[in-house]
DNA sequence: ATGTTTACAATCATTCATGTATGTTTGTAT
DNA sequence: ATACAAACATACATGAATGATTGTAAACAT
């Protein structure tokens, strides 16, 4: 029996890798806690004392992952703000590399993508992508916006459109990529795809 | 008490459109039969009688509509092949016009985007939506690669990233319509990023 | 050395959805 | 008029997941 205050947060760590797991298998309402203390090796018990329930699970999950986007505007911010569409262009790809090399936050965020339902009342971590999500779009808007005083952006775009393009193609991409089982480079396609939007923004002539 | 066939056939109906709010509502796994027949004013056996359980409600109510991409795959079939790439720009667009006014495609779609689980071993409603996407994306494979023999694909594209660039945007677009509650106009933000993607597989000048 | 708290395990009661079985009413064929 | 089947409603039995309670061994403070 563990009692250090070491093993107790190793069994939490335990206990979360096992809930991802079984999330990511079953979907989380088809989840129960008494399947996750199994693959844990631990008891329901354990999984009470740590968490209140089944919820406080996947937000815990969830906040141990950064959101893609929530990466491509702190990347986006880091790195200053001249020419910001070749920012987010290059913000985007990075990320997406990153992403690929990162099995954990495939899989968390393939749970909270396509293994956790979106209702009207929405759960805690749903509400939280919600936010993020709507952050990330006027964090992109702006940036674009910027862009827009800059150098004219190209007759076809208005910056909200462009941002809620942007921001719909790459939650568009990772959806598909994970929702496919990662059957086609998500780099590759996703780089032509922002390149070929920012380009298009920037009015220049095509390739 | 109901009796003759029409009779029939019509709680069958109310069954599935209840079944198709209380799903929207809570999501799929959140809702009970039981909460279906009071919406629907009958009891639980009124169900069992017309649907053995509750995926075959789903898929029942999923059977009911075409999904935007099978529909877009058939317009640029029904409408020949000479410009594949404006077939496409133009079926996209349409498909997006006629989405938009029908509000019950909309609930059942976001149904199954949004309060629906996409799990290893997948429901029989996810399984369709899983392969349709993938008989979609080899139809626009190949009317992509039909344009390429005519006139050169843009160099930044193959037909195979052109084919997922696209199905990938759209699909977002989509879902991110729809969660967010139709907060941004569809038509619009779809018609310029389509436009905007076809255009640079054609190579020519942007806008 | 001892009391107290931590970190769980084990047990229990309750809820809730499901599936099934059976009852009941009304059309419909003969 | 009667028999049968369709179209449900009602009642029940079951199992699974949950949350709460209780037990307990080890760590830690005193």
């Amino acid at each position: 029996m563990r009692r250090t205050k070491e093993d107790a947060a190793r069994t939490r760590e335990e206990v979360l890798a096992a809930a991802a797991e079984i999330f990511y298998e079953n979907g989380v309402s088809g989840s129960s806690l008494e399947k996750i203390a199994q693959r844990a090796g631990v008891t329901r018990g354990a999984i009470y004392w740590h968490f209140k329930d089944k919820a406080e699970v996947l937000t815990a999950l969830h906040r141990e992952i950064r959101l893609p986007q929530e990466t491509i505007v702190d990347y986006a911010i880091a790195h200053g703000h001249d020419d910001p569409l070749g920012l987010i262009e290059n913000a985007t790809i990075e990320v997406l590399q990153i992403l690929v090399n990162d099995e954990h936050q495939q899989r968390v965020f393939a749970i909270m993508i396509l293994g956790c339902e979106f209702t009207e009342h929405l759960s805690d971590a749903a509400q939280r992508i919600v936010t993020a999500n709507a952050e990330m779009f006027g964090k992109l808007q702006k940036l674009i916006e910027m862009a827009d005083e800059r150098s004219r952006l190209a007759p076809l775009w208005t910056a909200d459109a462009a941002a809620r393009a942007i921001q719909c193609s790459m939650n568009g991409l990772l959806a598909e990529w994970l929702r496919s089982g990662k059957s086609f480079p998500l780099v590759d396609v996703g780089e032509r795809l922002v390149r070929s939007l920012i380009h298009s923004m920037r009015g220049e002539t095509s390739n």
